[in-house]
DNA sequence: ACAGTTGGTTAGCATTTACTTACCAAGAGT
DNA sequence: ACTCTTGGTAAGTAAATGCTAACCAACTGT
């Protein structure tokens, strides 16, 4: 489910490749001439998009039309989103923690010198 | 930047790393305990996502506590959010020209039914 | 019918990756 | 001192990955 995604964002060709096709869909062909690299390696960037359901095709002719699947990425974003929401969570209770001992030290050695 | 963290979030075993240690930093040896791979493997894929700037280490005497770090993903998270925004908004705008294209049909048929 | 376009597939290659075993270094506890 | 615990590192290996060159299939336009 989510694997796939994530595995298929891992690499930057394929990143791109989304980029690309993000406002308009396009033929293989004028995806493969933005790359340094050969028609059938990005064939096989596309492959691994389709079966990760970040992309889709429409095939017209001769041609096929690959535009992006934003749903495919639905369980990755919420994912990272849980991910990062109680991570950043914690993080601040223990950040207001350490400010709240500082304060209680602070306490103290008042106490002392007052003493 | 990003390709580091993206490149670190597709295994899915350094994804249930970064799960494990969500809400509590811990030891190498806690987190190797929940995997069926040897501390060594665990080891090496706490580096990468040291380097990936998605955890950071606290040494402590003999031991060392990993915890997460939200931070990280910021980058991947910006990128991903805007990727779905305006590829969703895309498909929005896709789908409502389609209906008004079937509308206008409609209309033109009723229209030569009636002459 | 036939040449050109478009693009998926295969085989082979070099590199990377995830893993194990073996080893080593540093701190902890007796 | 010396042993145990903890964990990083190195070497080696099998599998996966990204690429190219070569090939093939399907549709297009003449």
């Amino acid at each position: 489910m989510m694997d796939a995604a994530a595995h298929a964002l891992s690499d930057p060709t394929r990143r791109q490749i989304l980029q690309l096709v993000r406002d308009d869909e396009s033929t293989v062909g004028e995806i493969a001439s933005n790359f340094p690299v050969t028609r059938p390696a990005i064939s096989q960037h596309l492959k691994v998009l389709v079966d990760a359901q970040l992309m889709a095709v429409r095939p017209d002719g001769n041609r096929r039309y690959y535009r992006a699947r934003p749903e495919g990425l639905t369980d990755l974003r919420a994912w990272l989103d849980s991910f990062w929401r109680t991570s950043l969570r914690n993080l601040k209770v223990e950040v207001e923690r350490e400010r709240w001992n500082e304060l209680k030290d602070e306490s103290q050695h008042r106490g002392l010198d007052d003493g």
